[in-house]
DNA sequence: AGCACGCCGACT
DNA sequence: GTCGGCGTGCTC
């Protein structure tokens, strides 16, 4: 009989508590096996060998894989991630393993409906010739010690994805692997296609949205060293490969490259450790890189390679800045200023396409009461619900079919027809959404085929490929959408960009607030004038003076960093501070605010024994969202100005931790 | 985390 | 008198 430590893949209230069961199989660490815990079966890891001990133990009920499924290196990037980002070493290990290994299944070979698009047997691509700035940075890479880590600096469409597949090539001639992380996969169907053209059946892809026999299958195949290349959404980071050369992270600024669930990771820190283990190369792209991944180029922490030439067009689309101020001075009621309609027009009568971008879906963002005040609320997160046309045709003010909807809970209700305070018939729309500005574009231009995108016209499996299509196909003149239009698209056709309000994205209380401003505006801005003739840029705001605004407007990268770097440092927020934001929720707001000053008061104790006080608490205070899905929420941010003490800073929040808390390491946002 | 056990209010 | 509310506590 043999006694072995088993780390349940599940949660178990205690952080990362193993328990120790029997067996006589032959089995590793590593060994993947399914065990009685109290009343039920859960999946657990094998972690440790260890002689009787002085309790009754139970039997390992059954194996599920006699081999180890992690290799040394995920067993020891697992660790780091709990360590750092403050999780279970059960959840990093669910998140490289996302499938259900206890069930029987057959393969994607075994099954009769295997190929399924046939692009295991189609031609292969030719690399293209690269540029003498491409080939430069080729070499620099190619030739870079091992370990070196590398920000590709340059605008979309300046050829990024040849450096990162003659790469992949090179990596592959030496027998070496590779992996291309983008934001997400479901939008890059261009780059997806790239790779499987250029590397054929050695390339996986891999996220989240996969099928769990295709997760499985692909698995294997990676494990088995029969696929070389894995692109994917930041979830690919785990992916079980061996013999590592590159890490690619394209668009690094993206938000999605931090996970909000448990393990919260961050994939650019993640990345930086895999490749530690393996010795091997990280590459980040973007034009619009994050202030602290530029910070680090300025430390040569990373190595700065730009490319600042298109490749089809060597000038950046004229972007015009609006100030929507004046247009209501003159009179203009409409949400399209003047330029903008007359944009608009041209680009029409000359068959070209036109892309509108509204940063909030839905028709308004509030439903007001014009003589008491009152305004329609979610009852589960007291934030105004907005408001949605269920008939994209119906009209505005007099629609009765109309729907309220909660964007964070999903609550809904009908519409108000007298105000429910004081009876009054003046329910009045406030704000702006994809939806209003549908309906208004139809207005203004009716004879133009119009087409809305965002998360209400995509929720269907395959909608946002079909929209893209038909737009890319001309079946369409305007696009109208939330950010998923902003992203990864070659459409040369379009000869006006209109940003509707500059202003939603840049007043949201976060200290990334007018980075994400920035560079939500350039890369809009960057979806014309990739074809042979220059678009135009509109920028509609009411704060034309703002830094992000400015900047973007001349795609200066270097110059809006240079001004938010001072920010920053100003205010101890990142790259100058590693942030720890501690929330907690509960059913009550008594409850909530008692266990936040307690924990505050406990940290504040710690924290005031040191003299310098390298560590600053803010709050608590209520979360952005007070109250969600029915909750009660506050938080406390702690910046911690030397990364040395974020250690000893998060054992002392697990002593106090308990179940309602969420601790977030390096959080994406303070909201 | 789940899930059972256990001790107090509104129902047949 | 019992069904069920969710506080407390345990899982090899």
């Amino acid at each position: 009989m043999k006694y072995v430590e088993i780390l349940p893949l599940v949660g178990t209230g205690a952080k990362d508590q193993s328990f120790t069961y029997q067996t006589t199989e032959n089995v590793k660490i590593g060994s993947l096996v399914s065990v009685p815990l109290r009343n039920r079966i859960v999946k657990g890891l094998i972690v440790e060998f260890v002689k009787k001990p002085d309790f009754a133990t139970k039997n390992v009920k059954k194996i599920l894989s006699y081999d180890s499924v992690l290799s040394e290196t995920q067993l020891k990037l697992a660790q780091k991630i709990a360590d750092y980002y403050f999780c279970n070493v059960s959840d990093v290990i669910s998140a490289m393993l996302p499938f259900d290994f206890g069930k029987k299944r057959r393969t994607r070979d075994e099954r009769p409906s295997a190929c399924r698009t046939g692009r295991e047997t189609r031609d292969q691509e030719k690399p293209h010739k690269l540029t003498s700035d491409q080939q430069k940075i080729f070499d620099t890479i190619k030739s870079g010690k091992p370990n070196s880590k590398y920000l590709l600096f340059g605008v979309t469409g300046s050829g990024k994805t040849e450096i990162y597949l003659q790469l992949v090539a090179e990596a592959l001639r030496k027998k070496q692997t590779s992996i291309i992380l983008v934001p997400e996969i479901s939008l890059t169907p261009q780059a997806l296609e790239r790779f499987e053209k250029r590397f054929g059946d050695t390339v996986a892809i891999w996220h989240s949205g996969l099928l769990e026999t295709e997760k499985y299958d692909t698995w294997r195949k990676i494990k088995s060293g029969k696929k070389k290349v894995v692109l994917g959404a930041r979830s690919a980071v785990f992916a079980p490969i061996e013999n590592l050369a590159y890490v690619f992270i394209d668009e690094e600024h993206e938000t999605s490259y931090k996970q909000d669930q448990n393990p919260r990771y961050e994939t650019g820190k993640v990345a930086e450790w895999l490749c530690e283990f393996f010795e091997a190369k990280l590459i980040l792209g973007s034009a619009t890189p994050k202030i602290e991944t530029f910070y680090k180029t300025r430390n040569n922490e990373y190595k700065l390679l730009t490319l600042n030439k298109r490749i089809v067009q060597d000038s950046m689309p004229p972007v015009k800045i609006i100030d929507m101020r004046d247009e209501f001075k003159k009179g203009n009621r409409t949400i399209f200023s003047d330029d903008l309609q007359d944009s608009i027009k041209m680009a029409l009568d000359s068959h070209k396409q036109v892309m509108l971008f509204v940063n909030r879906r839905g028709a308004s963002t509030f439903v007001v009461c014009r003589d008491c005040g009152y305004v329609a609320n979610c009852p589960n997160c007291e934030i105004p619900l907005t408001y949605h046309p269920l008939s994209p045709r119906s009209d505005l003010e007099t629609s009765l079919r109309s729907d309220l909807h909660c964007h964070h809970c999903g609550y809904q209700s009908q519409i108000p027809a007298i105000c429910p305070t004081c009876k009054s018939t003046a329910i009045k729309y406030f704000g702006l959404g994809t939806q209003r500005a549908e309906i208004e574009a139809k207005k203004l231009f009716p004879k133009a085929r119009i087409c809305r995108m965002d998360r209400d016209t995509t929720k269907k499996r395959g909608a946002h490929g079909e929209i893209y299509e038909g737009f890319v196909k001309k079946e369409f003149d305007i696009i109208i959408g939330t950010q998923i239009i902003a992203k990864g698209w070659d459409l040369p056709n379009v000869a006006t960009v209109g940003i509707i309000s500059a202003d939603m994205q840049l007043h949201l209380p976060d200290f990334r607030s007018t980075e994400h401003t920035f560079s939500l505006l350039t890369q809009v801005a960057g979806r014309t004038g990739r074809g042979y003739h220059p678009g135009e840029v509109i920028i509609q705001t009411y704060s034309p003076e703002n830094y992000a605004i400015k900047f973007a407007a001349k795609h200066d990268f270097p110059g809006f960093y240079d001004q938010e770097i001072v920010e920053r440092k100003k205010y101890n927020y990142p790259p100058f501070s590693t942030l720890i934001k501690l929330t907690y929720s509960s059913k009550t707001a008594e409850k909530t605010q008692e266990e936040v000053g307690e924990m505050a008061d406990r940290l504040k104790n710690i924290i005031q024994t040191g003299t310098r006080k390298p560590i600053q608490i803010l709050g608590p205070s209520p979360a952005f969202l007070p109250k969600l899905a029915g909750k009660y929420r506050w938080q406390i941010v702690l910046k911690i100005k030397d990364e040395r003490f974020t250690k000893d800073v998060l054992r002392k929040i697990e002593e106090y931790y308990k179940i309602g808390w969420i601790v977030d390491v390096s959080p994406e946002n303070l909201l």
